[in-house]
DNA sequence: TATGAATGAGCCTTCATTCAT
DNA sequence: CATGAATGAAGGCTCATTCAT
């Protein structure tokens, strides 16, 4: 048989590293980062244990690649709302993509809330976290603002505060989680002049 | 010499394993169940790790114990608030106490949710949550039917989500989060006849 | 109340020392001695655990009492038969009592079969019961040759060699193995002129 | 390069599993079940502990694992038996075949008879063996019969218990038993058409 | 005499990582 | 690119023994 051209290999290389990285995230969302164990993320992926390391230092830089992925992804889905023009579609498209994100990317959402909470595991996502969650806090400070409402920081806060609370309501009833009928109360009450 | 009397005993078990079960929580909260060592409980409890078996027969049954009694101190902090009348200085007491809880019941809160979120650690969990869950937004539904609100269920369901996702924050953000702010802010939406 | 009198100390210890060494020979005999705990003599015996070291310096000391105790009721058992003259007679008896001691000391048959077997548990016993067998062979030899028998030696040995065969298969079926029948076919064998 | 091929790899787990077995066996005859740690056969089998686990899930999977082959190698041992036709040679040899058993296979020995006293070990052996036996028993009975001794039964439970008492004096005196002599002697008794 | 809290060494097992092929 | 045998440190748990009362 004649050898793989290289970009034969390129194409295996990027699958199989995708492969790699969705398993670990479906193990780490579900059990944790310490109770997933290499095999196990192995055994999920179908390859062996030598091949994961070729592709992966260690256990942690692949927490730190689908952070990475995760992180770049979410930004951009927000990225392109930067141009509407009035405040209130504004707030009321980031609340619809937010909460689509939670059900969609549920996996995801696991793994960086439990991060959040057990700063132990990787101390640095923390502070990178709480640079992405200021800045979001600023852009949606300053839309209240432009929208003219009271105490536009606190309700940057509070809105902000909802997505993640809504969102782990949804994945943690699941099935029996009304998303949809929340997602339209949370429009209708901002997504207007007055805010309800 | 006689041996230690049975309240002497008693005393010295309660104590112990009042000590156990903080020092567990103290580090499950931060490192997780997975990233917690039976060695490092014992550790900060100080004591030996053998007689941290003599008070509980595994690491999960100090976990099952911390949860009990977790749930046990939240069912009381809301049991007399049954006696208020109008549904909207209801309403506003359970803000007030909800999020005074996350403030001062931090450990638990980080471990709480952790646990929400990885239902692999310990499936019971889930099962018994959900229950609560459920008492509580059927409490909350009817309060905001009782004030004549429109949606009721939906609105239950979104304050709950409220409730998590500013503990979260709170919990986060820590020392940053102006939790009293935010919980004005709802209050006042909440708190008066016209929803905001 | 009055102290105790110092025989009615006396006459406790001896009762205590008694359930130990019984529940010890009880646990031994069937978990073997690395498979038997002190807790579960403790238990067994109902008893403390400090007052157990109370009793015997150490697990190995309550072994050591069981074996010596036990020696001594079988060197009991066949002390009186010295005065027996007929030879015939005489192995008659020896087997009697010998597949009788099986029957009624089970525990210490088990025990004392499975030291054997594991010296490493306890050479000390390995050098004592070798002693014993020897002078038991020997005496067993002198019978054979006064009743004339060819080979005296080797039918000393098997004879002895049945006695622990057969009393290993009566424990091991326990109510299943016809221990009367396969008595009465030894004494029919041995205990007359001709050997069958 | 390219991983070892399938035969390599096989070949190298036949060896090290041997290895396991073999370790574990002679620690396990001498020091019985309890008494011997994971450590102790990784050492003796020069191997880390961890590849020890790589090839059984447990230390009783290793005793499970032996016994296996232990029974197999005997019921090889008897079966080309069963062509003999001469009832009194086909006792003579089975009497042969049984007591070199127990000289060449110490190890196995000394653990069989222990795992039958000490049940607690292992309770599925007890049935297992039991069966075995039972059969053993059954063939021999017929032996007995055919070739037309009286009582049967009780002389096949005796044979067999003659077996184990040999093999069992045999192996713990070691060096000082005249196993050959006490064949012969028993050759002697039973290879012929009048019983002594 | 009697209890049971307390210790620490050691045991069984798991797991991240390395290495030979 | 790919495999799986091999290691060693660490984790959960047990247990003989000691000690304060």
């Amino acid at each position: 048989m004649s050898p793989r051209t290289e970009s034969q290999n390129a194409e295996i290389r990027e699958k199989t590293r995708a492969t790699i990285l969705e398993s670990a995230l479906a193990l780490f969302a579900i059990r944790g980062f310490h109770g997933t164990s290499i095999d196990a993320i192995a055994s999920h992926a179908k390859i062996s244990k030598g091949l994961l390391y070729h592709y992966f230092a260690g256990k942690k830089k692949i927490l730190e690649a689908i952070i990475y992925n995760g992180l770049a992804e979410i930004e951009t889905l927000f990225a392109d709302t930067a141009v509407i023009e009035d405040p209130f579609q504004h707030i009321a498209v980031l609340i619809e993509r937010s909460l689509t994100l939670a059900d969609s990317n549920e996996h995801f959402w696991r793994l960086y809330i439990s991060l959040l909470l057990q700063p132990d595991v990787w101390a640095d996502f923390q502070t990178k976290f709480l640079a992405f969650a200021e800045s979001t806090t600023d852009l949606m400070e300053r839309l209240f603002r432009d929208a003219g409402v009271e105490n536009p920081r606190e309700e940057a806060l509070l809105l902000l505060a909802i997505f993640d609370g809504v969102g782990l309501h949804a994945i943690i009833n699941r099935d029996g989680y009304p998303l949809a009928a929340v997602k339209n109360l949370l429009i209708k009450k901002y997504g207007q002049k007055r805010l309800l």
